[in-house]
DNA sequence: AATTGTGATGCGTTTTTTGCATCACATAGC
DNA sequence: GCTATGTGATGCAAAAAACGCATCACAATT
């Protein structure tokens, strides 16, 4: 949308908090995107940035300016979503912020089923941590956040959640794949590989080791998921994960052949955490994203019944 | 602001329902509003606007359209009001929409005292009946109204009220003027001058005649309050009125020697009516219209005490 | 059939925007 | 203390966009 650009590029300024490093990502030169900067400002009445030496950033003005450029454009792409809805053809983009849990398994089918209906609905799919979910929420830079345990901002509106129990994942010959159920007493001392410590998974873990004070032998930390997983089958160690982040065979065979086997842990040991579907609180969302959302909520129905809640 | 500048010119086409006739207010040439139109719509995908031989009329996709301008100007001019403010100096504009009752010595009294203190506020000052102020605040042409009874909008979102006895007016040396109060039945055939049948003051008085079964001579229906106050000093006639239409001096005097006089109409026959000051229901107020609110109620509060609501 | 209104379009002119070169200034490193 | 490197601002000419005139095509009215 032309009448956008101005507006447009101020926030690509304000996320750059530098006019030149604006300019090369919006592809045009220093000058021009500074005159439009300056023209803004003069038609406001008053500069909606600090000049620094070492860049500009936002003054008290420009905070409320370039929020206002955010809600607008967000509240743009709804109406623009809907009109395309009109015309029979859901149009549109959604774009999805989420912990790495849901981007293995969860998502891509999701994904895949709903543009199976509607291929022109196009996404994104930043993977982030919880925190920085949340604050893509804020800056309108995602329609939905998909969670997993703990959600801190009282912007977050949750429209759905799925329990999800910890389950414990080992090599199928290790000692403790015999055991329908682990107890976190028979991991005491057993080489672990977990995810970090910014992850829900491991301080919903945390709360349970500290409770029946038990320690594990981490061996390695990761960030990544397929590292995880995958190391399984190099060394016997064990590891935990959430049903949504495993594939769906995993865990309905659990007496499978499979060289990776999933045991649940007791919720006695290890409360179910939470993952929460959510977007800003009181912001309308545009079709695309509202029926995605939908999508979402009639999947986690499909997988996990009644331990959805909304 | 330059980049609202085609959206400003969607918005005057959608209202004047004429590429031709929005141009000259516009004061550009056709061709050149036609074409930012077209582009416009190249962008959004489809037209807005269904092409008659009498001029334009907005389609399904337009009216969503247009509904987001004028959210989207509303606003615009909120932020700025609000980085305004940040100055010190308030700065503004604030648009009200009202009936004729609150225009002769309420709203000049009340803007009066505000622009003494915040000079550099501006107004739009607008007299309506009450089905078009309210339809006002839906377009978001106006940023409050007030109106005397009755609201019909479920989008009118009520901020204040204040009841409003009525009041009969007459020339000091009617016979009527005698009695401290007035029934209904005192005024049985008498000759009377009335404000047309779309004012909130003619259906409230409607109601309390047909429970009475009293007849008045209606003799004059005017919209215009001057001709029917004016018009009691030269004939025999008596008028209705409510307070806040009337100079203060009228009700805190009544024994006065001015020649007009107030005397109030018994309750019991017509129950008061009350002045309803809102805004559309929703709607975040630029910070000079909801600091005006904050004057108007102060002063409601001031004049009617125990009559004010919220 | 003529008239009057409507929006759309080709083309030359005017206005605006852009990019290059350069300035003025602040900071970091030597 | 000086240079080197980064920043945003500005004069000027080229490119792009917007504009206005004249005109077309069409529909409704007279």
């Amino acid at each position: 949308m032309r009448f956008m650009t101005s507006l447009r590029f101020i926030d690509a300024v304000a996320r750059e908090k530098s006019i030149r490093k604006a300019a090369e990502k919006l592809a045009i030169t220093s000058t021009a995107l500074n005159r439009r900067i300056l023209q803004i400002e003069d038609e406001i009445g008053q500069p909606l940035f600090e000049r620094l030496a070492s860049g500009v950033r936002l003054n008290t003005a420009g905070e409320l300016f370039v929020q206002h450029i955010r809600t607008q454009t967000a509240e743009l792409a709804r109406v623009q979503s809907q009109i395309a809805d009109l015309s029979g053809i859901r149009r549109g983009h959604v774009r999805i912020a989420s912990g790495a849990d849901t981007m293995r398994y969860f998502l891509p089918e999701t994904v895949a089923r709903y543009r199976g209906e509607h291929p022109a609905v196009t996404f994104d799919l930043v993977r982030q941590s919880g925190d920085a979910a949340e604050q893509a929420l804020r800056t309108l830079e995602a329609d939905l956040a998909l969670i997993f345990e703990p959600i801190k901002s009282a912007d977050f509106q949750t429209m759905a959640t799925a329990r999800q129990q910890l389950y414990c994942m080992m090599s199928a010959n290790h000692p403790l794949a015999k055991k329908p159920m682990i107890r976190l007493r028979d991991c005491v001392g057993q080489p672990a590989i977990l995810p970090r410590a910014d992850a829900g998974l491991r301080q919903l873990l945390n709360v349970g080791l500290i409770r029946r004070s038990v320690e594990l032998g981490t061996v390695i930390e990761s960030n990544s998921q397929e590292f995880l997983q995958n190391y399984l089958t190099h060394e016997m160690v064990i590891s935990f994960q959430i049903p949504i982040a495993m594939p769906s065979d995993l865990i309905t065979a659990p007496l499978n052949t499979s060289a990776i086997v999933a045991r649940p842990v007791d919720l006695a040991d290890v409360p179910a955490g939470i993952l929460h579907i959510g977007q800003l609180k009181g912001r309308v969302l545009p079709v695309a994203a509202a029926k995605f959302l939908d999508s979402i909520i009639t999947e986690l129905g499909a997988r996990y019944g009644d331990d959805i809640d909304q």
